[in-house]
DNA sequence: CCATTTCTGTGTCGTTCGATACAGAAAGAG
DNA sequence: CTCTTTCTGTATCGAACGACACAGAAATGG
C-alpha cells in the first residue's frame, strides 16, 4: 500500500500531506484513548467506546492507528512520554544511589496521586497493565519490557554506586534493585485502592529505612 | 423461580436432589474456571473458553453458576478458600507482630512461587485482579474488600502489639501496615514478571530490615 | 479548472459475545 | 410403570464486537 515509488516524505515527520487534512487532533484523541485503556484495560475497552471518547468515526481510527492493538501501543508510548520523566527525572541526576532511590520512590508517590486530568485513572498504566495475560503477546512484551527497564535503571545505578564505593562490594545489587521495584510497584496497587499521597510517602520513607538498615545509610 | 412453597432443603448443603444428577464435578469445573479468570481476567475470558476448559455445555454453566459474574464470584471465593491459609496461616499464630509480618511476607513468597498445578498463573488473583476497573462494580467490590481485609488484619495485629508493649505507642500503625501490604502486593507483581522464590524471599528480608530499622527489632 | 490524494460519515460485513429455548435423558417419588 | 424434577446437548437468539467498503468532501498540484 505505502511506499510505492520514491516516498516524498521519508517518515511521518512532515505531516503536511496533499489530500484532505485530518479533522481531529491526533494527540488529543490519543490522550483520550490512553485514558480509556489505562482505566479499563485492553480487552474491556471497545472500539465504540474509543471512537466516542476520541470524537471520531471508526474509519478515522483505523486510518490513523491501524488497529486496536496499534492504538494501544501508541497510547502506551504516549503514556510513557508524558509520565516517565515525572518519576525518573530526579533519579537520573541524584548524587548518590540512596538519593536516587529516595527520589524515585517519593516522586512515584507524588506522580501517582497528582491529578492532571479530572478523569485520570489511579495507578501506573504500565505496572497495572494485564494486556500480556489477556492473550496479546506482543503488547504484553511492550509493558513487560517497560517494567524491566525500571529494574535495569536501578540496578545500573547501584552498580555505579558499588564501583564508587558508596555501596559495599558485597551488596546484593539485584536484590536491592528488586526490593526498590517491588515497593514502587506496590505503590501503584495502593494508589489503585485509594491511598493518598502522604500515605504513599510514608510507605516510601519506611522503604528507605529498610535501605539504610541493609546498606548503611 | 426458586423457593415456591416450603423449601425441602433450606440451603445448598444437601446436594441430594430429585431430578437427573449433575454429570460433572462442580468443584473441579470451578477450579478450571478459576484458573482461566486468574490468568486472563474477567473481560478477556469468554464463555466458550470457560465451557471448553470446564468440559461442560453453556446451559450447564448457567444452571450451576447463574451468570459469568456469578461464576467469577464463586471462582474468587474458591481461590481464597484454597490459598488464603497458605499466606495467613502462620501470621495468625505468630508470637510477635514482627514474627507475624515476617511469616506473612515469607509465606507469600513461598505461596506465589509454589506450583500446585501445571497451568497455574503467576501472581495473586486478588491482588492482580482488575475486574473493578472493567466496569463490574460488584465484583470489583469483592476483590477490593478482600484486599482491605489483609490491611485490616495487619493493622489489628500491630495494634495488639502496641497494647502489649512490643511496639512503641508512637508507632504509626496504619503506615506500617500499609508498608507491609505494599511489599506484599509488590511481590505479586514481581512474580507475574517472572521472579523466583529466592528472589522474592530476598525482597521480603529487605523489607523486614526496614521494619527493624523503624520499629527497633 | 481538473486530476489526485487523503480524510470523513454512513452503513454494514462476518464473527463472537453472553445467555436461552427446546427436546431428550436420567434420576427419585408414588 | 408413570409422574415429576433436574440436568445435558443442540441449536440459536439478539446484541455487540473489530474492521472495513464505499461514496462524498476537502485539501494540494498542475
Amino acid at each position: 500500500m505505502q511506499n510505492s515509488g520514491p516516498a516524498p516524505s521519508p517518515g511521518d515527520l512532515p505531516p503536511r500531506g496533499r489530500g484532505r487534512p485530518r479533522a481531529f487532533d491526533r494527540d488529543a484523541a490519543l490522550t483520550q484513548a490512553m485514558h480509556l485503556f489505562w482505566r479499563k484495560g485492553f480487552a474491556a475497552t471497545s472500539i465504540s467506546e474509543l471512537t466516542a471518547a476520541m470524537g471520531i468515526g471508526s474509519p478515522s481510527l483505523y486510518a490513523a492507528f491501524g488497529s486496536k492493538e496499534g492504538l494501544y501501543a501508541e497510547a502506551l508510548r504516549h503514556y510513557r512520554e508524558q509520565y516517565e520523566a515525572r518519576v525518573w527525572g530526579n533519579f537520573t541526576g541524584a548524587p548518590t544511589a540512596r538519593a536516587a532511590v529516595e527520589a524515585l520512590l517519593m516522586d512515584t508517590a507524588a506522580a501517582l496521586t497528582e491529578v492532571c486530568a479530572p478523569d485520570e485513572p489511579r495507578g501506573c498504566m504500565v505496572t497495572l497493565s494485564a494486556v500480556g495475560s489477556e492473550g496479546h503477546t506482543e503488547l504484553g512484551e511492550c509493558v513487560r519490557a517497560a517494567r524491566a527497564r525500571g529494574f535495569e535503571a536501578v540496578a545500573e545505578r547501584l552498580s555505579r554506586a558499588a564501583a564508587e564505593g558508596e555501596l559495599s562490594a558485597s551488596a546484593d545489587i539485584p536484590a536491592l534493585a528488586r526490593y526498590v521495584m517491588t515497593v514502587q510497584g506496590g505503590l501503584s496497587l495502593q494508589t489503585r485502592d485509594g491511598a493518598s499521597r502522604p500515605e504513599l510517602e510514608a510507605v516510601a520513607q519506611l522503604a528507605m529505612a529498610g535501605w539504610d538498615a541493609r546498606v548503611g545509610g
